[in-house]
DNA sequence: AGAGTATTTGACCAATCGGTCAGAAACTGC
DNA sequence: GCAGTTTCTGACCGATTGGTCAAATACTCT
């Protein structure tokens, strides 16, 4: 019996409404893009209708905010507890586990503004990423650095964002091992690339 | 007198239609999306009508093939070689090196394809560029690797194309030093990334 | 000059876009 | 049962989408 709707448990009842578009919006967003996702395909995708997608949200970016939003302020609450904890190499080391972590939990969020940032700009929940991004770079390396050591940022953050979401069609998906094997080499490699980076003052 | 057209040189005799168009059509690609890209836009931005660019190229997907197709076929020719090459250390030391040349005079192509590889499936030029990364990605580091060992071709390529392309906004632009040091950069890291693997069989 | 080709364009098309609105359901508490 | 609210939907809107086509322009060659 897979469609009892009560709270008993396990067999899937429904989700919310609201939820169910906002997570599907976030697939759409992070796989076609914002502009190539349109409303009617989310809301076919969903199995609701376009009106009922502009009931429970006003527009477009409305549906972006929601989709990424949350996971914004999670990076930067992430991010000013790190800068709180002053600069140092364990404070580093422990930021980048969390920081993995959170790309785990919200890999199409980030991927999503990671690949949009610049194209959607304008959009406030996109510049809140973008200045957040921003932050962060110069808080894990300050500005009189060199080009590789500058660089060293853009790649660990590029390349952990994309080997978890569009990288894992030609890395055979997941035969890439369970996901505590995917996390301990993300944070090693991260790690690996930030390791030669000096303090910033 | 900045326009005078027979091959003279130097100043500024403006380029073949198609070409331009082309060039538009990718950054557009690159920045938007092939989906969130509008012909009219790729025409405006040209300054020549939406016919226009339907006359030069039969619908959006030549387009597409025309913008990124030489590209794809210059990094099969690239693989080729390294494939013929053999697989030794100093070969695929010196593939970086070609690879890293590659990716900075086709940044936009390459970020197109890599972050659109999967939504795009079914279009000819896509689908050729998404065997040949399968390829590479088999050729840099074969099967029974483990996962990390996996995870650091992605990264590297994720890493690398996005630290070219999108990275360069809150990189503060060109403040990371010119050209060489991009590439000397780049080289290194993408070494770094890549030195612990083993050797395909 | 005039014939012929290459290029450009506007008018037009069906389909889809994001978005509005009024009303049909469905669910609530009584 | 019935009022009140929440949810859902179809009809509709102007704008834009990719694409067709015939006519206008520009260029080349004799």
């Amino acid at each position: 019996m897979p469609t009892h709707d009560a709270e008993s448990g396990s067999v899937s009842p429904r989700p919310k409404a609201s939820d169910e578009l906002r997570q599907i919006a976030l697939e759409q967003f992070a796989a076609v893009g914002f502009a190539g996702a349109s409303l009617q395909q989310i809301a076919d995708e969903a199995g609701y209708s376009k009106s009922s997608v502009l009931y429970h949200y006003a527009n477009k970016e409305a549906l972006l905010e929601a989709a990424i939003g949350p996971a914004i302020d999670r990076l930067g609450a992430l991010l000013q507890r790190y800068i709180d904890r002053g600069s140092s190499l364990e404070a580093r080391t422990l930021f980048v586990e969390e920081f993995i972590d959170f790309l785990l939990e919200h890999r199409l969020e980030v991927y999503t503004f990671v690949n949009q940032g610049h194209s959607l700009r304008g959009i406030p929940v996109i510049d809140r990423a973008n200045a957040f991004i921003v932050t962060l770079s110069h808080t894990v390396c300050d500005d009189n650095a060199s080009t590789v050591e500058k660089m060293r940022f853009g790649v660990a953050l590029g390349g952990a964002t994309y080997s978890l979401v569009a990288g894992m069609d030609f890395l055979d998906a997941d035969s890439l091992g369970p996901a505590e094997e995917v996390r301990a080499a993300l944070i090693q490699l991260v790690g690996e690339l930030l390791a030669p980076l000096a303090l910033p003052a």
